[in-house]
DNA sequence: CCCAGTGTTCGATGGCCATCGTACAGTGCT
DNA sequence: AGCACTGTACGATGGCCATCGAACACTGGG
């Protein structure tokens, strides 16, 4: 289960529509392959639900990276972002410069059912 | 929100300055004072999830703290016991020298809605 | 009263992880 | 080409946390 249709490699050149990437794409896991553990040890963290929240506060794509406003530098940030897609959360396109996200709802919901609704709506109260 | 209704009875001792037990009562939080952040972080751990597994296979006060079956010494478990409790994830309640233990499992799914049932049913593939 | 069983606390330790600064690599624009 | 922007990789660092061993405290029973 969880095909990655992604492939797409350092072919040498060709003019592709909009692929044509020197870049190394970036490597995602689906949620049907994420241990419960990975999914809860990524949630756990201020800065990921931060993350999260904003993603789905927006449309799909439309934010980039350095569009997310949380307190860390850009090097943090891209490893979050890492943990993210590791954790089958986030979707990632290139597109130009920037690296769009999507957050994955409907793929993360089916494999931890409430889990995604959760961290959206719960108010913290402390 | 969150009345801790603590009126353990059956201690003879007429005698109560203030509770004959010698032994300090276990610190409990309620699910409603759990912040989102804490609850994640108790269950992003192999450990603390085996007992709360565990503990949802046995009945309510079935088990003290030494009959859970887990790859760690003595001041480890109850150091994850300590957390359990924090996170409003699980109840003690001191009988004799043994400890036992209830899951809170209807005030924490009030607070956190499918979150312990995520724990309790999904199947770790890896 | 001692003893065995149970659980907590304490100090120490090792490892993991979030973060930073910097250097580097792609991309698009002028 | 050069440049500004975006994101990643790398090494280092500090802190948090899971774990251990040992010492301690409480309980009930012989």
């Amino acid at each position: 289960m969880a095909i990655e249709h992604w492939a797409e490699e350092d072919t040498e050149m060709a003019d592709r529509t909009e692929g044509t990437s020197h870049r190394p794409a970036p490597v995602h896991t689906h949620p049907d392959d994420v241990p419960l553990l990975t999914a809860l040890s990524a949630l756990a963290d201020p800065v990921r639900i931060q993350l999260v929240r904003d993603l789905a506060g927006h449309p799909d794509w439309a934010l980039s990276c350095s569009n997310f406003d949380v307190p860390v530098g850009r090097a943090a940030k891209s490893h979050h972002f890492s943990v993210l897609r590791d954790a089958g959360l986030v979707e990632q396109r290139d597109q130009g410069p920037k690296r769009l996200n999507r957050l994955r709802r409907e793929e993360f919901d089916a494999r931890f059912p409430g889990l995604l609704d959760l961290t959206l709506r719960t108010d913290d109260t402390e």
